[in-house]
RNA sequence: GCCUCCAUAGCUCAGUUGGAUAGAGCAACUGCCUUCUAAGCAGUAGGUCGUGCGUUCGAGCCGCGCUGGAGGUACCA
């Protein structure tokens, strides 16, 4: 992979006015075609040489040795303006991507671990659509971390433990729900869901029901047999329909280790905690103190003896820092929980662990949509639809199926591919833009094939592949002409090409899979561009030009992939 | 009260770590299909970057104050 910027920082490095990573700093891309590809403002020298910018750079440009990875160099009020050679960008870029294929731009495995906590529902309920956040984020994220050279493993940390549970089997067994074998395999998320709400509804009335729920909790935590069975009916019911949506989306797990199975690990972590002084008894229950934090105390024990939430995720930490021995653990967990994690973090710093710098809480924000009077809120459909998981990819299937019978009727696997598209929409709609601000959904927006869309990019690889089958060849680097791919639209989609791995790195760095869905978007947009100018079959530039749309398909398919979203190639 | 996140075109958002004249998309208006998916491309119009100070050669970006919105803040997760 060569560096153009490496290249610069070279060459002005032996005129001794900068250091190489002086200049690597301070090197820029203009967003003005017109100033070059890279930019290096020369300002900061002027106090130390005690003379104007424009001179300086002025100077400079007489004094710098181009390599031959560029052509120009140009001083311009004070900034010197690098300009890449064209026809060597064209070999360089696309012949690493020859050679490397669909990891064009990933890095070599680095040797280290990193742990990605994500989806991570609660068992009984059904996925609703805000699962899709943490889901998305992290399932593009483990990709992501993958082609940065790390070792990955995925967790989905269920919530299959707490006093929810103990509502569940109240209901359950108030309802005269049976115990035979087969009633209980047979059971489905949709009656846990059922009894939810059938709970909820029951203790307004009686309150006395949520006492009952969590001395049965306490119960099952003690090993009651039949709360044991009726539990595990209740979370093998769940995972069935959640691996049913998870395979839907393409989305994998390498461990399901939820909340209770830490159960019996954390006799040790509050032993452990005791032994190092930091449980504090306050107000009947068990705490850490975090004061000299400036922050609340992180409750371990409740007054009845039963655990909370961070005790768990206190001896899931420990559990995956001895069998992993991560370089990095990431929660992707909505923004409302910052706090928490802060707590859990900062106890963990208490207990001498030094890796606590490595736990790192991804939030991101919720999914909001418009009310009729046009505010934007929490929760229900404008309509006041259903907001299942299910439901909604099922409606964005249908509504791009529609659209699909009336565009290109006659396509094979319509429903299936429809099904994609629309699941690779909502994805798309929610990695776009940065993590931490709200979602604002649109359906109309979402699904459209216009604008900032999962169907925009996904259509620009279609029509790349479109071309390739036409052709029906296999492009060879023999029969690139360089020189033919220097024009502007070859050339800005060149450009675009040969950032692949400085966006993924960003990416990584950042933990933002929006920067990579932005740079989807402007491949999309490049390679539009450059097929709709340069006509490719049957021009005399025809294998030239096949070779770069080659190229540019297997790049758009990587980060179609990278992102979580289905590189389709018919539509 | 305290803490966290957010504020950029009518709407939804980018902004390469402090660089040149702040960029896209949607909506509006105008062009371009006997040619590889018009599911596309090109163009016009639209801005006091919430606000006031400060830091410096230079601030949408960094610091402090203020305003407005969202969330969190002891026995849910």
């Amino acid at each position: 992979m060569i560096s153009f910027e490496h290249s610069i920082a070279t060459a002005v490095a032996k005129t001794d006015a900068f250091s190489e990573t002086e200049v690597l700093q301070l090197l820029s891309i203009p967003q003005e075609t017109t100033h070059g590809n890279f930019s290096l403002p020369c300002f900061a020298l002027a106090k130390k040489m005690r003379k104007a910018p424009k001179l300086i750079a002025e100077e400079l440009a007489t004094q710098i040795q181009l390599p031959k990875e560029l052509s120009k160099v140009e001083p311009v009020n004070g900034y010197l303006n690098f300009f890449i050679d064209r026809s060597f960008l064209a070999s360089s870029v696309l012949t690493e991507i020859q050679e490397e294929g669909l990891l064009y731009g990933h890095a070599k495995p680095n040797g280290k671990t990193v742990i990605i906590d994500f989806s991570s529902p609660n068992i009984g309920k059904e996925l609703a659509f805000h699962h899709l956040r943490s889901t998305m984020i992290g399932n593009s994220l483990s990709r992501i971390y993958k082609a940065s050279g790390y070792h990955v493993e995925r967790i989905n940390h269920l919530g299959d433990w707490g006093t929810a549970f103990g509502k569940l089997i109240v209901m359950y067994l108030r309802d005269g729900g049976s115990l035979e074998e087969e009633a209980l395999e047979a059971l489905t998320v949709k009656e846990l869901n059922i009894l939810y709400s059938a709970f909820s509804k029951a203790s307004l009335e009686n309150p006395e029901l949520e006492n009952e729920a969590r001395v049965v909790f306490t119960k099952l935590e003690e090993g009651d047999s039949l709360y044991r069975k009726l539990w595990t009916a209740f979370k093998k019911a769940t995972l069935k329909e959640l691996n049913r949506i998870y395979k839907m989306m393409d989305v994998s797990f390498d461990h399901y280790t939820g909340e209770s199975f830490f159960e019996d690990r954390i006799p040790a972590v509050l032993e452990e905690l005791r032994e190092k002084e930091l449980l504090v008894k306050s107000q009947e229950l068990d705490v850490v103190m975090l004061d000299e934090f400036d922050l609340p105390p992180c409750l371990i024990r409740k007054s009845d003896g039963s655990t909370l939430y961070a005790t768990r995720d206190l001896a899931a930490a420990l559990y995956r820092k001895k069998e992993f021995n991560f370089t990095k653990c990431l929660y992707v967990v909505d923004l409302g929980q910052s706090l928490h994690f802060k707590q859990v973090f900062h106890v963990l710093k208490k207990m001498g662990y030094d890796w606590h710098k490595n736990m790192h809480h991804i939030p991101f924000g919720v999914i909001l949509q418009q009310t009729e009077e046009g505010k934007w809120e929490k929760g229900k459909t404008r309509s006041g639809k259903s907001n299942l998981l299910r439901d909604v990819i099922e409606a964005a299937g249908n509504k791009i199926l529609a659209f699909i019978d009336e565009k290109n009727p006659d396509l094979e696997n319509k429903k299936e591919i429809a099904t994609q598209i629309g699941i690779s929409a909502l994805t798309f709609n929610d990695l776009k833009n940065r993590r931490t601000i709200d979602v604002k959904f649109d359906w109309d927006s979402a699904l459209s094939f216009d604008g900032a869309t999962g169907p925009y990019v996904q259509n620009a690889h279609v029509r790349l592949c479109s071309i390739m089958r036409k052709a029906n060849y296999t492009a060879k680097i023999s029969d690139a002409d360089w020189g033919i791919l220097t024009n502007d639209a070859a050339y800005e989609l060149l450009k675009v090409l040969q950032r692949k791995s400085a966006n993924i790195q960003k990416a990584c760095e950042t933990d933002e899979p929006s920067a990579l869905a932005q740079y989807a978007l402007e491949i999309a947009e490049a390679a539009h561009r450059f097929i709709h100018q340069d006509r490719v079959l049957g021009s005399p530039e025809e294998k030239s030009r096949l070779f770069l749309v080659q190229s540019t398909q297997v790049v758009l398919e990587n980060v179609l992939t990278l992102l979580g979203l289905f590189p389709i190639r018919q539509m």
